[in-house]
DNA sequence: CTTTGGATCGTCT
DNA sequence: GACGATCCAAAGG
């Protein structure tokens, strides 16, 4: 497992965001997902939180790529984005689905009432519950090279799992993006096809 | 299996 | 004051 280098995040979101697929989302060391889902927010895109300009909830779409953009929504469930792009682009990956790879016991615990291990973070709101994750992890950064121990709190980390197929072998299926109103018609949601043996 | 509607509140108009 | 980058339980097929 290695970290991911700010440069990977430095390009258009709509090449980061297919690019991830297959990619680790860690917390601390002991909890984390493969990613199998993922949208692409432009910033001249009118589905995305910065179409309209900076204010003080999407600051950090503005900011440096690799870092954390997390939101409140439906006055219930945070959603987690990695800042792409140029800075100052107002471009961001929404992580919107994975598949358990470590720590399950804690993500059990986090939602209890999940029947199935692979849902339990099979969505954007699923995904924040199973890690943990809300607000005060908003602007943190996602490719820090500083090493993660035990003492540090709140660590988010997009990481390479060695283990896990080139990008060659995955499929890639992109499809419109879900749950917008407005510039429905891009394909720039990705879902990472797996084969039936790897779906748990 | 699919469809429907309720929950719930920060953010921006 | 309205609505949203959602989830889940309940009801129907």
């Amino acid at each position: 497992m290695r970290s991911i280098p700010r440069s990977f995040f430095a390009r258009n979101a709509v090449d980061v965001a297919p690019d991830l697929l297959g990619k680790v989302l860690m917390i601390g060391t002991d909890l984390g997902i493969r990613i199998t889902e993922t949208e692409a927010y432009l910033g001249d895109d009118e589905a995305s939180h910065s179409f309209r300009g900076r204010t003080k909830r999407n600051a950090v779409m503005f900011g440096k790529p690799g870092f954390c953009y997390v939101y409140f929504i439906y006055g219930m469930y945070w959603c987690v984005n990695v800042v792409t792009g140029p800075e100052s682009s107002g471009e961001a990956v929404l992580v919107r689905g994975g598949l358990p790879l470590r720590g399950i016991e804690t993500m059990r615990l986090n939602r209890p009432k999940c029947a199935h291990d692979r849902d339990l973070a099979s969505g954007p709101g699923k995904l924040t519950m199973a890690l943990g994750i809300n607000g005060s992890f908003n602007g943190l950064d996602m490719c820090a090279s500083t090493p993660i121990d035990a003492s540090t709190p709140n660590s988010i980390r997009l990481m390479t799992d060695n283990t896990i197929g080139s990008k060659q072998d995955q499929r890639i299926l992109a499809t419109k993006r879900v749950g917008i109103r407005l510039n429905v018609d891009r394909p720039w949601r990705f879902l990472l096809q797996l084969p039936p043996s790897e779906k748990k």
